[in-house]
DNA sequence: TTGAATTCTGTGGTCTAACCACACTGTAGA
DNA sequence: TCTACAGTGTGGTTAGACCACAGAATTCAA
């Protein structure tokens, strides 16, 4: 064990103290002196293992005092996981082909599964309604991200949802870059949306299997319009 | 922008060399000390950054000098994807039942759509002659897991095997602490031989839509057989 | 008594300047 | 020629200082 880093044992540390159910969901870590103290360790290794933390989105630091002070345990795996991807994507290890194809494998999935009724469901039906009145591109991409989002969590697999969170965050700025370059965003809009009508009648229908090809169907022609996918043009 | 915290304008700097290809993989960072001076950061804030990078598989720091000196950009997704749902497996936001389900979903999907006569095959099946004469417990399931990822990199698709491989080293712990209550490893260490076998035949088949069946059927009894994956048992 | 201004305290954020262990490189000496 | 050893540059670690921030406690004047 001597042959491990500082900053392993301390994180070593919060993982004990997170499996064994002392630390939990919204709990603060001792501070970061307390922890180099408690530890034998300089503050610095500490601070190491936090960031590590902080970048996996199991915690969150912050300065001051009061609600929004100290360093807490949070739930945020999809944007963790986001960037980790985001930054294979750049180093050409991930192609982005392969990310949209296994955001396809998810979104279908999920979309077989989604059960009808549960509270994310009414929220992506609500957002469609957002959409029709959003002002700008951002705003509607925004949208479009949380109604995706919100579909893969009616299926009630935390995990599927955590990863096609990141998928699409790991290529986002791809998306958003190559909207710009469309020949008529209305049509696209337009379009877009119907498409998303379609594939949440599908699912309260509880027709899976139509809402399934319809997901791969709209998000293949989404990516293959904006000219990713396929040819993987890699600016 | 001076909004952001010192260590990811650093991350930003390098992510920027990653994307502008000047950073390619295999390379090497400059020297902490140098990079320091060069962003006008101290080398503290470069560490933390580093560490993050580390801790997302994108670089691997080594002392001394020579072939594994300095810090060197690496691509090993699956490793870093694995540590951060296990630490999220450990906060108990990620049941474990789900990581099992997307596992079987992934996999599923890669068996599926492997590719005959891809190098990744003919290494699974040398694989599965090693795993015959396997002389312990440890040496069958690390066996058994590398089976597996070669199984889903005849897919063809990098992002689905390194999700893969991270679900599985996610629960690794659970796995391999749960086949010591196993009432009869010889049995099933028989088992899970002709299932692997059973599994590779389909493939070479070009029988993708059993193969799928074969492997979903292998892993949800693995983990049932296991106690892990249904009821969720949770220490 | 009230309320505003001030000080105190504890948080993470950052920086500097050391020293260590390590592994290779070059050089001096046998 | 070979060996021993000092030199160099890498990441690893530490101690100690200072900052900005935000809430809590205190002070003091109206």
């Amino acid at each position: 064990m001597s042959d491990m880093r500082t900053h392993e044992l301390v994180l070593q540390w919060i993982e004990k103290q997170l499996s064994d159910g002392d630390l939990t969901l919204g709990g603060r870590l001792p501070g970061e002196r307390a922890m180099a103290e408690q530890l034998q360790v300089s503050r610095t290794s500490v601070r190491e293992a936090v960031r590590i933390l902080e970048a996996m989105g199991v915690v969150r630091a912050g300065v001051g005092s009061g609600k929004d002070a100290g360093t807490v345990v949070i739930a945020e795996p999809g944007s963790a996981l986001g960037s980790t991807l985001r930054l294979h994507v750049a180093t050409r290890h991930l192609p982005v082909a392969d990310i949209v194809e296994t955001r396809v494998l998810l979104e279908s999935w999920a979309a077989e599964r989604a059960q009808v009724g549960v509270p994310a469901l009414e929220a992506a039906a609500a957002l469609l309604d957002q959409m029709d009145e959003a002002p700008d591109i951002d705003t509607f991409l925004a949208l479009d991200a949380r109604f995706h989002v919100a579909l893969a969590q009616a299926a009630g697999n935390s995990v599927v949802s955590a990863m096609m969170a990141s998928l699409r965050g790991a290529i986002e700025n791809y998306a958003s870059t190559l909207t710009e370059n469309l020949p008529d965003w209305n049509a696209t809009s337009t379009r877009l949306r119907a498409e998303h009508r379609a594939i949440l009648n599908a699912v309260n229908n509880n027709d899976g299997g139509k809402a399934a090809q319809l997901v791969a169907a709209h998000i293949q022609g989404f990516y293959a319009e904006a000219g990713v996918g396929a040819g993987v043009p890699r600016i």
